[in-house]
DNA sequence: ATTATTCCTGACCAATTGGTCAACATGTGA
DNA sequence: TCACATGTTGACCAATTGGTCAGGAATAAT
């Protein structure tokens, strides 16, 4: 039912793909506004220059600047479900936090205006997204402290506040985004390279493994 | 050379001290509004109606939106530097960074509101607070990394990265204060309570000495 | 070629923005 | 008491805000 039948050639293809290259557009230009000066300081028109589109083009596309940025936050919000995955108590600990951090130091880095952009709709009271934290991610937080806490009980980990422990990790590699300038300020460097990130990876993954006593699980059973 | 001679009883105090007044009711209204909103996106009309005073004064107070903003700025640069003191090789590891985490963590929940503000600057690129983060900060981040590392060599503690490290603590103390709608949201509670710092308080400390494998100074020199 | 339909955008709107200013109120020092 | 400085604020300003809309441009179907 898509796929206008190819008739012409310049016509079909220009039709839905400029539609979807303008929007592609729309978003990128709008997440880095948004991330920048939150929801309120962000302007369309500044959008609509970001994105070398006229402002009425944006609203056309969005339909208004709320809508816009709703839009947003659901896309970053999709990416972080994406690295959401589920754990049970039988799996590693060591592996599952190492991979648990690895993958938010790269959704962090690899879309840092997304980052943002969540880091500055929490800091202004998560207006848009009270929802989401006191029900899907509260669940998600809640699940995954259990079997944190059962690690603990069957001398895995350490028995540390689990909540705490996924804040930790949350704080922590957010900040590589959301402080990006002040990284960068003091450690002097233009960017932070693929290298750091692996390094920071390591680091942290070092820090919180250690520091929660996390033993490799007897090789007792197979699972 | 201040006090004006005590003559009239209410007048020289209503005087001065409405104005003392009305100027810490602006700078609270303003550290929330540009917490909330950042720059941009706060208005001096939403900072007036929070002080409950009319917009003409607030500009009279104090001269204009970014002269408001970057006093606000300055004092809570002003707190930030107080819990900065030196420290030297000599110093126990432990106590240095047990000392940093709670001042650290004190600083973000006395001072939420100071905080946000802080992190919305750095969010949208620090625009006035570049030069801060390039001299005065980095060189405090580099004297202390330096220190770090001489503990490392004395085996006081494993040699990791400082600047992580320090980045670590930082990022994991501020998440109470910036993401606090978060964290709210995810623990259910209606706020963090003063047994809530301190049991967090005590889970970093723990995690990051643990974590850095921070050893008790050997007690043959005595200091 | 000629409709019909969708896309696009400049002109415009009321509301709000940061900031100014003249007029008025309020002490203050003589 | 009376001038004089200081404190206060409503009215006003040009610029910008998010959003609408009419009408032209481009494409699609006939």
């Amino acid at each position: 039912m898509t796929s206008p039948p190819c008739t012409a050639k310049s016509s079909a293809i220009s039709k839905e793909a400029t539609r979807a290259h303008n929007e592609q557009l729309i978003l990128a230009a709008a997440e880095r506004i948004f991330a920048r000066h939150g929801y309120r300081g962000a302007s369309v028109q500044a959008i609509a220059e970001a994105a070398g589109l006229p402002k009425s083009n944006v609203l056309y596309y969005m339909g208004s600047k709320q809508a816009l940025y709703v839009r947003l936050l659901a896309r970053m919000m999709q990416r972080w479900n994406a690295l959401l995955d589920d754990i049970s108590v039988e799996d590693d600990p060591a592996e599952v936090l190492t991979a648990f951090i690895r993958r938010k130091m790269q959704l962090s880095l690899r879309h840092p205006e997304g980052s943002r952009l969540f880091a500055a709709e929490i800091l202004g009271g998560a207006p848009f997204l009270q929802e989401y934290l006191n029900g899907e991610l509260r669940d998600w937080v809640e699940s995954r402290a259990r079997v944190f806490e059962q690690w603990a009980e069957r001398g895995l980990m350490d028995p540390v506040n689990p909540v705490w422990l996924i804040f930790l990790i949350w704080s922590s590699t957010q900040h590589y985004a959301d402080f990006e300038a002040q990284v960068l300020g003091i450690t002097g460097k233009k960017a932070i390279s693929e290298e750091d990130i692996e390094d920071i990876t390591r680091f942290l993954s070092r820090i919180v493994l250690k520091g929660c006593g996390v033993r490799r699980p007897h090789p007792q059973q197979q699972v």
